[in-house]
DNA sequence: TATTGTTATACTCTATAACTATA
DNA sequence: TATAGTTATAGAGTATAACAATA
């Protein structure tokens, strides 16, 4: 079993691992890791439309629509029609969002640490770095999915 | 923002990116990620209960089962009664099963060569070894939630 | 024409709790 | 008593396609 092969395997039992234990975590607060995940985009970036919101989620536009419809239900989350763009709408935190966002971080703050704690100084910087390089490369490759590979080599030679 | 804050998003994302390309790649097959890793999971380990299935795939006994039911109705995998406990009950992969995982494997080729391909010689050896100690650490904060914090330096002291 | 969002719909995974059968 | 698995049930995320309104 050579790296290559366990890698995917690797990755999924991490991130797994930790999303089980955010979704234990996040529980007394009615608020699931992915939801989590929202409102910590919406914490670092207010108003932004559910399109931009989708990107910087690594999701969905109908799932992000169906998230915030079940967190402006429990009033973390609020959307107001787009000041210039009459078809989008933004999102933002509301008053009792950033509350509960500050609490839920605080929350998952042991998790953060147990990560770091498995690792050498310098290792989380290395480990952030592999996985961006890794997502990217991932998403060029979903670009370049079924090039109808046209063989121009033989118009070339002719 | 510091590479602890960052680190757990930065999961999410390589992930759900490996697991929606998956996910397409397999759709031909009428698979899915999360059956494609059921399947290799038999593929290295034949026979195994459904729990140990369960643990393997970082799951849940409950889950398994339902996936289960949906892979012996396309003929993928069969499940027998254990040998020596009644209660139990092996799984493993059908011919077909065997088949299909080789197409499978063989589609996912390009997805795991890119994944290798954005790292440098040695750093995917790294990111395995990261990846596993970020497991465990988090697997034995598991353990540890909520200690009764028993004082018993008081009964000590008496 | 292209884009933003909504709606409807369906499927998979997830997880808990109560249950049966066996160890 | 503890364990393996099943069942029922519920909820959450995912994704596609058709649609309306707007750019």
């Amino acid at each position: 079993m050579s790296a290559q092969d366990e890698l995917p395997l690797a990755l999924r039992a991490a991130y797994l691992t930790l999303h089980r234990l955010s979704d234990a975590r996040f529980a007394e607060f009615g608020v699931t890791a992915d939801q989590f995940v929202l409102l910590a985009t919406l914490a670092r970036g207010q108003a932004l439309t559910q399109r931009e919101l989708a990107v910087r989620m690594t999701s969905d536009p109908s799932t992000v629509r169906a998230m915030l419809v079940l967190l402006e239900k429990s009033q973390l989350v609020k959307r107001d029609t787009h000041p210039t763009d009459a078809r989008a709408r933004t999102v933002c935190l509301t008053a009792a969002g950033r509350r509960v966002f500050q609490q839920l971080w605080k929350a998952g703050d042991s998790l953060r640490a147990s990560m770091i704690q498995s690792l050498q100084p310098g290792e989380a910087e290395l480990l952030v770095d592999f996985l961006r390089r890794l997502s990217s490369s991932l998403n060029s490759e979903r670009l370049t999915e079924d090039p109808p590979t046209i063989n121009t080599a033989v118009e070339v030679r002719t």
